[in-house]
DNA sequence: ATTAAATAGGACTAAAATAGTACCCAATAA
DNA sequence: TTATTGGGTACTATTTTAGTCCTATTTAAT
């Protein structure tokens, strides 16, 4: 289902909160708490986060985390690189190394063009929308292609 | 990094084959071969397409399978969703049942967005366009939007 | 100085998803 | 009626992902 990881998501959820919290440090803990997730997981993802220079910490006491840039800089595309690395949708976009059949394979210069819309897609989308209230749902069948070809919401 | 399964990327190296030798009828054995596959791989994947309605087969000896629509009518939205079910990037956005984290969440409706964002791009690409004699690739630099934020091909 | 609070990094374990295989049944052409 | 070919399901192995834990380092407060 070409789906980001949990811990993904789980970024998208501390970084919206500290994006509503924007300017203030916060500390892992408190982030634990406020989102429901287990601390040791989100130290992980914080710990990821500040790797990608999407958030800037602090140690020691009194320390904690910091968006590094202002919510409507930072991407959608931006946190799931952070978490998962590139954004590809095949290994081999990525490895340049071609795959087992590479004799039987012509395509791969396609999935490129593939990972620039979704690329663009996903860089369209940035933590100051994700803060905005929400709007409603689209229905599931208009997932499926098989159902309801054009997709509307 | 948002990853297709692999038996969706071996799908799209036995359809192009197929589409390839457009209007033949190939068995299971024949596309194995061809591809490299391991056959009961082959035949999972093959199920798989017929059920999505992609490919008509006929069973019996002199049997196999055949393209259910023309090369250029035949999308990657609708090869990943045979394979990998709806494309969605987030499982509540299929669910409807809300994350265990509802309280802090009000994201949802945001990945709706970008969910048909990806859709439309996948959608966009046809098995035909597969076939054409492909482009250079685009260097790795270019996926991570930290070393280089605009994305050029 | 010492202590407490906080992040950094890495190693490890557990769980879940994915990939791959095998088996037996059904259909059909020769 | 037999060889060939797909259909369906169940099972196993592998890989990936998620989650936890431990120890080191940094810094504010006392």
């Amino acid at each position: 289902m070409l789906k980001i990881s949990k811990l993904t998501d789980y970024a998208t959820v501390i970084l919206s909160f500290m994006a509503k919290n924007n300017g203030r440090v916060c500390a892992a803990m408190e982030l634990a708490t406020a989102t429901g997730i287990a601390l040791p997981t989100v130290s992980k993802i914080l710990k990821a986060l500040v790797n990608a220079k999407v958030l800037i910490s602090t140690r020691g006491a009194k320390g904690g985390y910091l968006l590094a840039d202002a919510p409507d800089k930072i991407t959608v595309a931006t946190i799931i690189s952070a978490l998962e690395g590139p954004i590809a949708v095949t290994e081999c976009s990525i490895s340049q190394q071609g795959c087992e059949q590479a004799a039987g394979c012509n395509i791969s210069g396609h999935w490129s063009v593939i990972n620039r819309a979704i690329y663009n897609a996903l860089e369209s989308v940035t933590l100051a929308d994700m803060i905005k209230p929400q709007e409603t749902l689209i229905p599931i069948a208009s997932l499926y292609r098989i159902e309801n070809h054009n997709v509307s919401q």
